[in-house]
DNA sequence: TCTATATTTCGATAAATCTAGAAATATAGA
DNA sequence: TCTATATTTCTAGATTTATCGAAATATAGA
């Protein structure tokens, strides 16, 4: 992951509300959660919520499956690791062997 | 750290140049760099790149230490950390001991 | 004090983001 | 096909952010 896509990321993250809904898709799990749960659970107006989802699918954290008329919102486990190695990298101060 | 002060570092290091800057310094180590030094590496106006630094500031994740006319940014690893561990935690899909 | 270097603040513009009501679309079941 | 539920797209105003030249401030040394 380049510092494009993870500043892309961290932007999209960089919001409460998505924070959350990110936060609530990973805890949720791999099969993840339905647009209208989170709209339940964190009370966003329908639009306001597409928009944050819509963003989060576009920074590549998210992906979303439909069943019937209800659409999951599934969180992207290696975007989420990426952002991870990308925070340890070089904050150890271990004198380094060069670019990890 | 809550979800609004996380949301506010991701925010911050979701841009670009702020990313590069704030990785630079936790590159560095815990001496951090002189802004003008972030100014050459980077190649950013001053005013620019200012703001910028102020922002990292503002959020937590940087402070500055001044040497007669030469200010060090200095990252703060405490916050790092937190970022850090926010984005570990209930990403591993163990069963959860309840909230860690 | 005068000068040089380092850095911030001012000021102003362009661009992007946030928000949410209303209308539109999608899917499934009766 | 009609209806109900789920979700997105449209639209638009308010707010925030990004950018950077120019002027201001800070520190140190001569």
């Amino acid at each position: 992951m380049n510092t494009e896509l993870v500043a892309k990321a961290f932007k999209e993250l960089g919001h409460p509300s998505r924070l959350s809904i990110f936060r609530a898709l990973v805890k949720a799990g791999p099969n993840g959660l339905p647009v209208g749960e989170l709209k339940q659970t964190l009370d966003i107006p329908n639009s306001t919520l597409s928009h944050h989802v819509s963003a989060l699918v576009t920074a590549g954290l998210i992906h979303q499956h439909r069943q019937g008329t209800t659409l999951y919102c599934i969180p992207i486990y290696e975007t989420l690791e990426g952002l991870i190695e990308f925070l340890m990298k070089d904050c150890c101060m271990a004198p380094s062997k060069e670019e990890v």
